[in-house]
DNA sequence: TTGTACGCGTTATCAG
DNA sequence: CTGATAACGCGTACAA
C-alpha cells in the first residue's frame, strides 16, 4: 500500500511494485529479472518483463551488490591518468568492463605507495569485483609490507586481483619484458652502427626502472661496449631536456634511449633547439609508442599497454580468473621511425674511440 | 555464536562484531564507525575505536550505501580517457574525490549518444553521488530525448548532476565560452597583422564546434576579412594533417587556426614537411593547452580543464550543490608560444590583397 | 547517553 | 514451476 502510493511519486520503483504489478511473488519477479537461467514458465516471465517495462523498472544495483557481496566495479590503480601510457591501460579495462555492464573505477596515485594502499584498501571495501594494480613497484618503500597484507585480505575475499608488474604478492600477473625492451632496443642501436650510446632513465627506485636499465646494460656489455653513459631521468618530458642539456655541454652521443617516449621528445627537441640535427648526428629512441611517437616520427619500442589493461579486465570479470601464479608476458617490438638511422662515416670516428 | 565462529575465518568482521567486542549496541558502535555527529560517551567511544582496530573493522560501503541510498562513486562521462583533454578533466575530477574518499568511475562513450546514455543510467541504477557530463552535445541526435529523460530522473533522486557543456537539460553547467575562445584567438591574430586566416574545424555536429566555428567568423567579419577559409576538421591529429595537405596545394594562409591542439600538431607537422617555415611564412595556433603544447611551443589558447573537471567535483560531493539553473563560466586565455609572429613585411602582400 | 527494532531492495533457501 | 521468508550489513526513528 505504502508502495502504491510512492509509485506515484519520483521514488524508484522496486522489484516489489513489478512483481505486484505482474501478480507474482518477489521471488518469481526476482529470478527472471536477474537474469539467471532459472525455470520460469514462459507466460508469467513475459507478464513480469511487461510489468517491468511499464514500471520502467530499474534495478538497484546497490541492494544487488549486497546479497551477492560483490559490485559491478572494476578498480584500476594508476599513476596518472593525464599520462598516456596509463590512459591506454585503463582505456583497455574499460573497453571489456562496458561489454559486461561492469564500472570502471579510476585511481590515480602519483606514484605514491600511501595512496595505493588507501584505494586498494577502499575499493576492497567498496566490494571492487576486481583491482587491477597498474603503477610499478617500489621494493624499497616501507609500504609495501601494508601492501602485501591488503593483496592478502583480496585472496580471502572474493575480490580478483591481478598485477600489471611484479609486485611480489599472491595474484596473477601480466607485464611486459621490461628487462627485454631495452635490451632489443639496444640492439637495434647497435645493429645501426651505434656504438656511444646514452641511456636516459626512468624514475628512481622503480623496479621497472631498474629492469630497463639493466637491460641496457646487458646489450652493450655483450656487444662489448661502455654502458656507463647514462643520465638521471624519469618518465616525463622535463628529465628528457635536462638529460639533453648536458648532452650538449660535452662530446655528443650517437645515439641515445629513453626510458620513455615523453622523455625522448624532451631529448629530441631539445637536442634539435641545440642545433643537433636528428637522426644524422644523433639517433633518439624512447619507449611505449604513445600517439605522440608517430608525430616526432620517433622510433620506439611499442608496449601493448592497451592489451595489459584489456587482457587484466577479463580475467577479472570472465570466466577463467588467471591463477594466483600466472604470469603472462606481453610480446614488445621496436618500431624504427625517423629519429634513428645509420650512424654516418663521418661520425663514426667518435664512435671507435669510444667502443 | 556464528559471529565468534566467523571471526577466526577469512570472512569480513562486521559492525556486529565490533559492537559485541566493545560490549555495547550495534547502534552505539554504528554511531561512532559512520562519523556522525551524534552524542556518544568519549569512554564508550573510545572502547568502540579500540575494538575497530583490534578487529581490523571495515565498514561494508554497500551496505552503508542501501541504506542511505548513495554510493560513494561519482561518474564522469567523457569522449575517450586516451585524449588528454578528458584526462585532464578526469583529473580534476578525482582529485577532489579521492579527498573525501570518493571514488571516480570513468566512462568512455567515443561521442556515441547511445553510449552516454547507456553509461548515465548504469550510473543512476548504481547510486552514484554524482553525475558528470563532459562530452559534447550533438544537437541532431534521437537520443537527446531519452537523454533529457535520465536528467530528469536524476533530478528526482538524490543524485547530483553537473555538466561540462551546455546540453539544454535542468542541471548545472560549468563551461567555457566556446564562441569567445574563438573570437580572442582570432583576434590575437589578427592584431599580429594576419588577414587570410584559415580555420580548421572541429568535429561536424558538435555543438562545440558549432560555436567555436561561429567565434572565429565573428572575429574575422567584425574586422571585415574574409571568414570563408574553412576546412572541414576534427579534434584529433589526422583531420588537422588532411586540412594542412590541402593548404599546401593553394596560396597558403598567413595563419591557422586548428579547433584543437591535436589537430594543430597536425597542421604544423605537415606544413613544416611540406616545406614550409613556422611561423616566419604561416603562424599556427590551436585549442587546449595540453600538455605536448608546449613541447611544439604551439600558441593555443588554454582551456581550464582541469579546472572544469575539480569545480564539477566540488558541486557534486560538496556542501552546496550547483542550483539546476545555475551556469558559471571558466576563463581562457591566449598562450603565445613561437608558432605565432607577426607577419612579415615580405609576405603582407597576399594578405592586403585577400584583405 | 544508550539500546531495540525496523527498513533499505535484492537474492537465495527452502517448502509447496 | 512458484511462493514465503530469511539473510546481507548498516543507519536511524523511537523508546528507555
Amino acid at each position: 500500500m505504502s508502495r502504491a502510493r510512492r509509485s506515484g511519486t519520483g521514488g524508484k520503483v522496486s522489484l516489489a511494485d513489478v512483481a505486484a504489478c505482474a501478480n507474482v511473488s518477489l521471488a518469481t519477479a526476482s529470478r527472471v529479472m536477474s537474469g539467471a537461467t532459472y525455470p520460469v514458465a514462459a507466460a508469467t516471465r513475459e507478464r513480469v518483463l511487461q510489468a517491468a517495462t511499464d514500471l520502467s523498472y530499474a534495478p538497484n544495483l546497490i541492494a544487488r551488490a549486497l546479497v551477492r557481496r560483490m559490485t559491478n566495479t572494476i578498480g584500476v590503480v594508476i599513476g596518472d591518468i593525464t599520462d598516456s601510457y596509463f590512459a591506454e591501460i585503463a582505456r583497455g579495462v574499460e573497453d571489456q568492463a562496458y561489454r559486461r555492464d561492469f564500472l570502471t573505477i579510476i585511481c590515480n596515485t602519483d606514484r605514491s605507495p600511501a595512496v595505493e594502499n588507501a584505494y586498494f584498501r577502499l575499493l576492497l571495501d567498496h566490494h571492487a569485483a576486481g583491482i587491477i594494480i597498474a603503477g610499478g613497484a617500489f621494493p624499497q618503500a616501507p609500504e609495501n609490507e601494508a601492501f602485501r597484507e591488503l593483496a592478502k585480505e583480496a585472496s580471502r575475499s572474493a575480490t580478483r586481483l591481478v598485477m600489471l608488474t611484479d609486485r611480489d604478492v599472491e595474484a596473477p600477473v601480466i607485464s611486459v619484458d621490461d628487462r627485454m625492451v631495452t635490451m632489443d632496443l639496444t640492439r637495434y642501436l647497435i645493429g645501426l652502427g651505434h656504438r656511444r650510446i646514452a641511456y636516459v632513465e626512468g624514475l628512481t627506485g622503480l623496479s621497472t626502472s631498474l629492469r630497463r636499465g639493466e637491460g641496457f646494460a646487458r646489450a652493450m656489455t655483450e656487444a662489448g661496449l661502455d654502458a656507463s653513459l647514462r643520465y638521471p631521468g624519469g618518465f616525463g618530458i622535463e628529465p628528457g631536456r635536462a638529460a639533453a642539456a648536458l648532452m650538449l655541454r660535452n662530446e655528443l652521443p650517437d645515439a641515445v634511449i629513453a626510458a620513455s617516449d615523453e622523455a625522448a621528445f624532451g631529448v629530441l627537441t631539445t637536442l634539435q633547439q641545440g642545433g643537433v640535427e636528428i637522426p644524422r648526428q644523433v639517433s633518439v629512441a624512447g619507449i611505449d609508442d604513445n600517439r605522440h611517437a608517430q608525430l616526432f616520427n620517433l622510433t620506439t619500442m611499442r608496449l601493448p599497454t592497451y592489451d595489459l589493461g584489456a587482457m587484466a579486465a577479463k580475467w577479472v570479470i570472465g570466466d577463467e580468473p588467471g591463477a594466483p601464479d600466472s604470469r603472462v608476458t606481453l610480446p614488445c617490438r621496436v618500431i624504427p621511425r625517423g629519429t634513428t638511422s645509420w650512424i654516418s662515416t663521418a661520425d663514426r670516428k667518435g664512435a671507435l674511440r669510444a667502443g
